[in-house]
DNA sequence: AATGAATGAGGTTTCATTCAT
DNA sequence: GATGAATGAAACCTCATTCAT
């Protein structure tokens, strides 16, 4: 009829994430949950729970709205299935047996200089979303913790030395730092370091994280 | 008075932030807005601007949430009132002329280590939130920058020297790693990190500042 | 369905505008969006803009508020699309060319003998009614104006005439009789007037229209 | 404390109503309730009851808002006010013994062709205008009776006459003229009306208005 | 008498979700 | 399996009114 208020048009407030790889067009449920996640991934950890609506992440993956009821329960469902994609890619990243120190910073070091577009950093900022949701703040906060133990381990950190436990608290400031800033660089689009280059940045950041990880320096 | 008891008991799902020292009691509009501001910016810098909603924090306040409209105009504009609030008071903090590194190091360390009652720390966190807004956007970008810049010239940064620029960068990482810790041990709560003690966080930490912002170490 | 009319009863301080007819009951948006408009402009036309409430709205037309934000945008909205139906209307009325002075002056008639109920008189009352809104207005204002002209063409007024100017001023003077007199029969209901006939309005009324638009008249 | 909004420039959309011969200074309960009712007949009448705010009449009159409830008990009493003033105003106007059609014509002309800006066509404004309020409402249908009966009148109208019985309903189709005329001229502001001057309407509307009520024309 | 602070009711709008098709 | 229509709860905001000073 013409005056219905055009719903693509009047949603998306500034870019839009589109992403025609993305956008699946057939009848296959797999395919669209794994879209669904994926745009809300990147919505949540931009803008926050709050703030993104499912009309939103349904537009984003080319899908309609009620789909993501159907798959993933509610809103919430669906954050706590970003969640555990997010823990699924992160774990055996960090869970490679005989990661040096040296191995191991490099890895990080990478979800900080990636392209703010990369999906790697957006992961991380997921991990600083809450949802409200008791179940899916467990999880994240689980993730967060196992994603220490793993860090510290690398550093030489056995849970049954209690002399190597500072190397925990090392450890997690280590990932607070990128956490600051992936935030700074992706959310808050701060100067200078938003627009920093990946050589400026791997400098500096491979001395400090050496200086926490790294116990064997003299 | 009467039912503003009621309101806060059937708002809050968990925690009440209702504080007695804050509560006002007469009617004096300048200490009701200052109650206001105060409760809205814990609830902002805990829960995020979405999440938080006017009736929780007039309820915090032990307000009418009228008020706030009146006083603020908008939930956004008491948001940018938190923001400035904020500013006023990290500003001459930072400001403070000739102070040394180890001078710096110390203050920033405060911020982090402090009961995450306090409320230093929730300052910080408000710089993390977006309202979405832009004006109160823009205030929290250029806070952030005027901070780094501070933070930087205590540790020799001159604009007028290009050689100096690098310590810009370095300063902004000093502040995403307070950030970060501030975030982890606040809104997230994430163990061993949320529950350590002073000691346990001063050490370490001091070693990495020094290694970012003290240009005269080996 | 169910609550609806629960709704509508709880609404109404007074009569209410449910139509059988009108109600749809399918789940076919162009029939909501019909039912709504209709509903809209007896309220707005009655009542006035700001009298009337979405709620009462909605439920004049047996359906959930939010549908008129979905469907229109907003109150505004919505009254901008009863403003565009009525100028779809009333317009082929008068557009229809080579109408002679009797036929127009026959069709105004119509318009205010009409029982108060119908939905004729309506249509010329909310052109009296204002929202505020700029878009609305300008319709408004232009629907009258584009009135005016056709009825003063009907009576042989000539744009490029110069000595039939007057004629727009006493075509625009009959629409003002009009528009009175359907105010006092429908929304202010003042006696004699709500209650006359057909017959005792017509004889009065065509001699003055006469008056107005009959040039040729001695 | 500066960022209270400002209540005077938040409050006028466009034009304000003050008037500085208008705005009481002193402590004069009698001249301040005359302000009042003066800036409330001037928005009630320009702009309806329902999209007048209280805190606009207070402004206007250069008054505290809770002077409104003091005086007349609530909105709709300070609307009633201003309709029994009105209703004083014109009463002397028509009763006026004796009156000639010649005399009672030129009376009602006057109300239309004055500038918009006087106060006599509001007050006939003011009388299409409904606060919803019953008993406003009375007030408003019993004045326009009585305008009518005093009009027809003047024409010779005689309440025991049966025959002179339609003289009821034309004078109120002549009232009805003069209150769209009106209506179009100042509310809408629709062109040519708006702008037309006294001359260009003098003449048309006379000779309609002997049509309605001078008898003893042929 | 008058003011400014504070309140509570109600209005519009947004949004996650459920219902039919 | 997928879509678009429809719903209800809740959020923000406005505004007439009442309360202290």
């Amino acid at each position: 009829m013409g005056n219905q208020v055009q719903e693509s048009k009047a949603l998306d407030g500034g870019a839009t994430f589109a992403d025609d790889e993305l956008v699946r067009s057939g009848r296959d449920a797999d395919v669209t949950r794994r879209a669904l996640v994926r745009a809300a991934r990147r919505r949540f950890a931009t803008e926050g729970y709050r703030a993104t609506t499912v009309r939103h992440i349904a537009a984003d993956a080319g899908v309609n709205v009620a789909l993501i009821s159907r798959y993933f329960g509610s809103k919430e469902g669906l954050f706590e299935a970003c969640m555990n994609r997010t823990v699924d890619e992160l774990d055996p990243q960090t869970r490679a047996r005989a990661s040096s120190v040296d191995e191991v910073i490099a890895r990080l070091l990478t979800h900080v200089v990636e392209a703010p577009n990369a999906d790697d950093p957006l992961q991380l900022l997921l991990l600083l979303r809450s949802s409200g949701d008791e179940n899916a703040d467990a999880i994240r906060r689980r993730t967060l913790e196992r994603f220490t133990e793993q860090l510290a381990a690398a550093a030489g950190w056995n849970a049954d030395v209690p002399a190597s436990q500072p190397l925990l608290l090392r450890a997690q400031m280590a990932i607070a730092l990128m956490l600051g800033l992936v935030m700074l660089r992706t959310a808050t689009e701060v100067q200078p370091l938003a627009s920093a280059s990946a050589d400026q940045l791997t400098e500096p950041l491979e001395r400090v994280l050496r200086v926490l990880l790294d116990t064997t320096e003299k």
